[in-house]
DNA sequence: TTGAATTATAAAGATTTCGTAAAAAATCCC
DNA sequence: GGGATTTTTTACGAAATCTTTATAATTCAA
């Protein structure tokens, strides 16, 4: 297995929803995707699958078609009216209206059960890959900013910063979104999920400590603007 | 078959680039695609498909792993340098070690022929759907004022107007209804909600803050025009 | 032309939203 | 386990925005 980006995996491990009923095959992914460096989520049923995708924002959720308490293809849009990262369908069915209809819906890939783990893994990875860095863009630069993507460093004139997970993952959030102002919920939850969505307090401390990592003068931010009201815009 | 942004496809046809020696499956995925309202260019040779690459920019390429000059591997490595919109695999070989080479090294997709062309064009909509996905701003322009409903900003003459929430929120409800005359009713209830139909007050307040910022003489409107007794109309 | 109705503008409260500091809780790392 | 780091809460003053009030300007019909 060769890992492209060995670095992200290490220093921040990618996190994958399980949402399946069946014991012996959430067990079989979780070894694989555990001894491949994921942290892993699961879930038995439908309900609680959306639960836990609201409360952890894993970085990819591989979805199992044949739940029992509600439809996949139920389940599936509901996540997209929120969550905009991988989504892998698993399914017995090798029928093509099915998966026409979870591709349409916004299902990243589908495999049919039987699945070779080691493509499985590799639609993971590449799937996460693209969504990371949704435009190839390995590094940022937004004036005398320049973030690095794959190593996750931030340098400020070529200094590097010193940033906290958090504090990382809001500013490489910014950086992806030059110029757009991004709302607070939208920020909430990217970075904490949806759950936490009404937790605008979060958004301040955090925007505030990047302003004294960041900013010349944090008391007349140049590069995180304030949208009062509505959310921060990056510049 | 459906498409959320039917009027991008129908203005501008996404073009798609087949590399593959099989003059069959060629013609085979011509049509369909053509059908479905793509362009079709094709390449039956690596070579020929690195270099109409390279002068068409398509959106999508479709490249077959079995070619007679070139491996289609390094045909992918070749591509993914500068290339970095989707790749969709098609091959016969349906061994593992070439699907998760193929993936680690770029390509968006594999399929195993023979391949269900409903299962392929569902793979095609979703690979070119996501890959436009980051530059799909709406933006609206009435003369001098640019209103990008993406990004929430709203520049005149190129340079940026700052606005609260609320003055947006009115005047991008304007630009959306260019030339029509809205009523009072109307923009209260949009903007304020449904209690809010008798403050006309407020909508005189904003109004007024509004063309200070956007009218070249507020005292002559040019923008927002009053429509007495009724409302207010935006040109 | 006049005057009532409507609209515009300014400015003073009222309210909401923001920023900062600092304490408490949780997590990480040795 | 225990110290360091990071995240989550809490509290409060500052800033921005919204609402209200007052008054001036404009419109339009008789």
């Amino acid at each position: 297995m060769n890992f492209p980006k060995t670095q992200i995996w290490e220093m921040n491990k990618a996190e994958v929803l399980i949402i399946d009923d069946e014991p012996q095959i959430r067990k079989l992914l979780q070894i694989n995707l555990e001894s491949n460096d994921y942290k892993v989520v699961q879930a038995s049923t439908g309900k609680e699958g959306l639960i836990l995708s609201a409360s952890h924002a894993p970085d990819l959720i591989l979805l199992d078609i044949g739940l029992p308490d509600k439809s996949g293809h139920d389940i599936l849009k509901e996540l997209r009216e929120w969550y905009n990262k991988p989504i892998i369908i698993l399914s017995v069915q090798d029928n093509e209206i099915d998966i026409i209809s979870a591709l349409d819906n916004g299902a990243t890939d589908y495999l049919t059960k039987p699945f070779r783990t080691g493509e499985l893994l590799a639609r993971i990875r590449s799937a996460i890959k693209r969504s990371q860095n949704s435009e190839n863009d390995i590094i940022i630069t937004c004036g005398d900013i320049e973030i690095n993507l794959v190593a996750r460093i931030v340098k400020q004139n070529n200094e590097v910063i010193k940033l906290t997970s958090t504090e990382y993952n809001l500013l490489a959030l910014f950086a992806k979104n030059e110029g757009k102002v991004l709302t607070h919920q939208y920020l909430l939850r990217e970075i904490w999920g949806y759950t936490f969505q009404t937790e605008t307090q979060y958004l301040r401390v955090f925007v505030g400590t990047l302003r004294k990592k960041i900013e010349v003068n944090p008391n007349n931010p140049q590069h995180i603007i304030t949208e009062s009201g509505v959310g921060y815009r990056f510049q």
